[in-house]
DNA sequence: TTAGTAAACAAACGTTTGTTAGTTTATCGG
DNA sequence: CCGATAAACTAACAAACGTTTGTTTACTAA
């Protein structure tokens, strides 16, 4: 068995394409720049591809695709709401190890999306943002948060979870455990002794 | 008094040039389009600005020269840890409400810095993130705060903050007050309620 | 062995990029 | 009114961009 001919080039130009866009940024990452990194010419690479702006849409939905079915999931469990959204903290800084170039670029270079992919993806992060939101609501009418502001705890939490993107590599002194219950610390119980 | 002549065009090509590097990102904003924003010709901004490169290290040093200046006013102070913090929370929310499109082109787009701006800007980043963490530190020590990693807390409360940005329109729901009351809430106590 | 095909290539395409050069316009001090 | 200067313009540059074209290579199926 030799992979030279089936293994999914395709897949590998996607893969690659997601490292170099996180390190240069969309617009900085050439397809030139790409094919290298593939280990052939950029020409070749059309033969794989329809275009740099479907590599970017094949990234972005994909990411956008597993956030969305995993919502889905958590929401039909039987758990209580402080336990949905520690899952929900523990799937953003899962996929965001397992998965961190094809995460980031999902949320830093999704602005490049020609239409209609860029309003598609708007629609698709207003929907998992919505329910969401609808879990912390239901959790603060249930007593089980403090009733803060929905928008600001959101977001809050959104954001928090990114940073792990610019920070965790394989060998730190933390593991992905150990960082899934300081930052679930943080976010739940809050900085301050009481 | 006509301020054709006089007023800082270079300033406001500054300005503009913050904004639409916010918008579309250092790589794809073009010196045509800066141009055109300002109102002027792409080869006219010349006169008055060396190099887009130029543009973007003025941008970022003025943001972290901001922050690095700050940090130092609140180390001085007499003030409990649990002050400090909040302070510097504070100052993150307000220069984003009130410098936005700078400081948003400073977290995102500092990466396109040339040698030895980069180098120079990231140990600028490095200092300001060390004294805040030192402050975290000296605050579990004196019991003010949780047990909690010192990193972990620290990257959280700095990219909780960053949202802002993306959120924040002055006709807002929320006021800037609120928000700020919101996001420090979130933070120092956690949205669980105990 | 041969025909078909997937996948590589080199070369070139038309644009757009940041930037420079040379020139013209407008304002101000004398 | 005149000369100086700041700041605008037009035109052009080389380089890099994404992509297309036409061709060659190498493997597979009949």
């Amino acid at each position: 068995m030799i992979p030279t001919r089936k293994a999914n080039k395709r897949q590998l130009i996607l893969d690659e394409a997601a490292k170099l866009f996180k390190q240069k940024g969309f617009g900085g990452a050439s397809m030139r720049d790409l094919a290298s990194e593939v280990g052939i010419e950029a020409a070749s690479m059309y033969n794989h591809i329809k275009s740099k702006d479907e590599i970017l849409e094949l990234i972005c939905f994909r990411v956008s695709g597993m956030y969305i079915s995993q919502l889905a999931e958590i929401e039909a469990t039987a758990a209580s709401y402080v336990e949905k959204i520690k899952a929900l903290i523990s799937l953003h800084i899962r996929l965001m190890i397992e998965d961190g170039a094809a995460v980031s670029v999902a949320n830093h270079d999704w602005k490049y999306l020609r239409e209609p992919a860029l309003t598609e993806f708007k629609n698709a992060r207003k929907q998992y943002e919505k329910g969401f939101a609808a879990l912390i609501e239901q959790g603060i009418a249930a007593g089980e948060f403090q009733p803060v502001n929905v928008s600001v705890a959101l977001f809050t939490i959104l954001s928090a979870v990114r940073w792990v993107e610019l920070w965790y590599r394989p060998g730190r002194e933390l593991s992905a455990e150990e960082l899934e219950a300081n930052i679930i610390t943080m976010l739940l119980t809050g900085l301050e002794k009481k």
